[in-house]
DNA sequence: CCTAATCTCTCGATGTTCGAGATTGTTGGT
DNA sequence: ACCAACAATCTCGAACATCGAGAGATTAGG
């Protein structure tokens, strides 16, 4: 087994690649005038577009984790520079359901389209079998990550 | 070779590690009082304590990316609550290097330092040969992801 | 020494977030 | 059909974080 001062570094890796990451997502803000909370707002709206949704206000709130006068406030920084659209829920009119609009989805497919292009490229040189070695490693340090951030939550 | 919506669902998982990560550092916050900026700050000064090094305010800024009149305040933040002491450099007395109380590094060492047990801990089961491919891949995939944080700055 | 450069801090302005409460819409019981 | 309880969003005012400009103290270089 690896000792323990080597998986230590890996470990730090791992951080450092996070920070890497954060640093891509700042500097799509400071490119386009957002601040961080509205690039983590856009980001949530695209995840959802891709698995076919559109998020209410109240549930973009919960995935960036703001109260919902914020939110509106998140909401009209947003829409004032075009980047969505409020449409009232037909189904039910309380509901405001956000749409994104063609500029950014372009502004976003360019930013971090272009990065997810060149990761998967930088992939190449990997192996099935190494690949899969990745991936195991990625999703169960997720977990070990996710039992700390979640660690004595009040049960739901 | 892997096929690429395979190897774009590794970029993925990459992503959600951040996100989780982010989340440690935002449950951090929570516990401790303390906002993101904080967080990060604290985080710094202990690497550079971890390197031997004392940061020094502008250093700080420069880490955690504040101006000069951000940082006073974020120091303050940080002095008030008892995580940090000012101490004028005798070398330079227009300095001042930033010193971590006991009582923050215990509070940073429970928190992280668990965090990086319990993944130490998880890559006990992965193989010399594994890790190393873990880490060639933790390597190129940073490198990958600042050519797109760096783009296009102005050169130094 | 005298000047320019460096480091931190102060001050006032701007922008983000929150808590409390108002507004509008839905649901379920009678 | 009505009314009460609940739900989703928005408005308002206060608290706080960040910034730009510039002041004060210190150092470095002629």
């Amino acid at each position: 087994m690896t000792d323990p001062a080597e998986r230590h570094e890996i470990a730090l890796l791992l951080r450092r690649l996070t920070v890497e990451l954060d640093a891509v997502g700042s500097r799509f803000a400071s490119v386009h005038g957002l601040n961080r909370t509205d690039v983590r707002a856009l980001v949530a709206i695209m995840d959802a577009a891709r698995r076919g949704e559109a998020l209410t206000a109240g549930q973009l709130g919960e995935a960036v984790d703001l109260r919902s006068a914020s939110v509106t406030a998140l909401v009209d920084r947003l829409e004032k520079v075009g980047h969505v659209r409020r449409e009232r829920d037909p189904e039910d009119r309380r509901r405001v359901s956000l749409q994104l609009s063609e500029s950014a989805m372009a502004a976003g497919g360019e930013h971090f389209g272009g990065l997810a292009r060149d990761l998967v490229a930088a992939m190449g040189t990997y192996s099935d079998d190494e690949l899969a070695v990745v991936r195991r490693f990625l999703t169960e340090m997720t977990d070990v990550i996710m039992r700390h951030s979640r660690a004595d939550e009040p049960p739901s």
